[in-house]
DNA sequence: CGGTGTTTTGACGTCGGTCAATATGTGTGG
DNA sequence: CCACACATATTGACCGACGTCAAAACACCG
């Protein structure tokens, strides 16, 4: 399972787009070496909240919802993650066990790189510490802007803004149907409201044309509309 | 300015609660002769949302509140930040504007500290990235509690909450007040609701005895209570 | 085919936002 | 120290958004 072109960090074109670009050559080689694939199906877990992580996920593949329990026995999904997206940095970086469960939504195919070779360069990489900074900043800016839309805005606007969100990160087939394809409850479960309220809204959109289904599938025919709908 | 044992950083105890302790001596040097102390006054601003910032600013003494103004007009706070908190590092490390304002909520001194010592000791002290990462990380767990609070729980819970978060981090006087003073239209702003509904859930919260006010003045009375309130 | 899980729709009650009126401060200058 | 203006706090009334319970329509599978 270490050899092999694709399967070795240095090649893997997923880097890019993560902070273990910032990684030296050296570096990379001995990651490469220590990490592990994984596949991991459609529903699986990957870790859970209050488990502590040996290491970090990083996805090659697949999509994957990391969401926390909340007192009243919901989960609310907090971020979906895709290629290239490190899974369990925070944890790994402040030593305590995870506040989030991470679940397959997709079939998924992550590496894990142990905790050791992450914290050793770290400690010994500044352009490395400063590029997963970056990401950590940008990560915590955008949770700035979802409590802000948690508190501010209306479900719909939330529920339309799911949408574009999926859009824009996920891209459409041929057919103009979202290629991320989530349950009701999960959108319920990004939105931050009750399976029900969700669909009666799904329900609104596509009467107004707004929005196409097929199934599960959910297709966006308006974008303009729903846009307008959310800056209230 | 410049002079004085208690404007020296080496020499700042407020340091001990920040990022700054990972620093070396000889770059804490560097950074007390290059930073500037500054008054603010009750009210006013120290950095607005969409400026961009070329320092970042330590609070020595007094309270500041984070908020970030949503599209329905409405400011939403989303951090109190107090003495040894550091504000803008997620602008300097990023390189974008502010996604924050930061206004003061009590008279407060800060302490500027240009950009470049910052970045620069960022990208040489690997101690210092570390130290820095580790409080963003710890921010990051926050703002996802702070998520799924504002999604999964109701208006008198966060209240609740937010009165324990107050009591908590900024203490009580003799008299059983909290020592953190905020505007009925402050507090709603954090818990993310309209003033009236929050001075409606503070008159309820007083009328069973849970806490007592005396003006803006607002004590806790029954800590038991509200704790028993918040997990549904 | 029945069984199980998901989506959809209906009905209903409550929570919380908005508007408006009143009370209570709080500061200003006379 | 008072009078006035203006900000903040409080209360009432109203209504729409949203959560909950329940049942029906559909799907997917062995």
């Amino acid at each position: 399972m270490k050899d092999g072109k694709e399967t070795r960090c240095e090649n893997c074109i997923v880097r890019q787009f993560n902070s273990l670009r910032a990684m030296s050559k050296e570096e990379l080689k001995k990651v490469s070496d220590s990490k592990t694939t994984k596949i991991v199906k459609k529903g699986e877990v990957i870790f859970q909240e209050g488990e502590k992580l040996n290491g970090v996920y990083c996805v090659r593949s697949g999509v994957s919802k990391l969401s926390k329990l909340s007192a009243n026995g919901k989960d609310q999904i907090v971020k979906l993650a895709t290629k290239g997206q490190v899974l369990g940095q925070r944890c790994v970086i402040s030593e305590e066990v995870s506040n989030l469960s991470a679940r397959a939504v997709d079939d998924m195919e992550v590496c894990f790189i142990p905790k050791d070779d992450v914290v050793h360069t770290l400690n010994t990489n500044p352009n490395f510490a400063v590029e997963v900074l970056r990401h950590m900043a940008h990560d915590l800016k955008e949770a700035d802007d979802v409590i802000v839309n948690m508190s501010q805005k209306t479900v719909k606007q939330r529920v339309a803004e799911a949408f574009l969100y999926m859009k824009n990160n996920f891209g459409e087939d041929s057919e103009g149907y979202l290629t991320l394809t989530l349950s009701r409850e999960d959108i319920a479960s990004v939105v931050g409201t009750a399976t029900e309220s969700c669909i009666r809204i799904i329900s609104e959109f596509k009467k107004k044309k707004y929005i196409k289904t097929s199934g599960k599938q959910i297709g966006i025919l308006d974008e303009r509309a729903l846009e307008d709908m959310i800056d209230s």
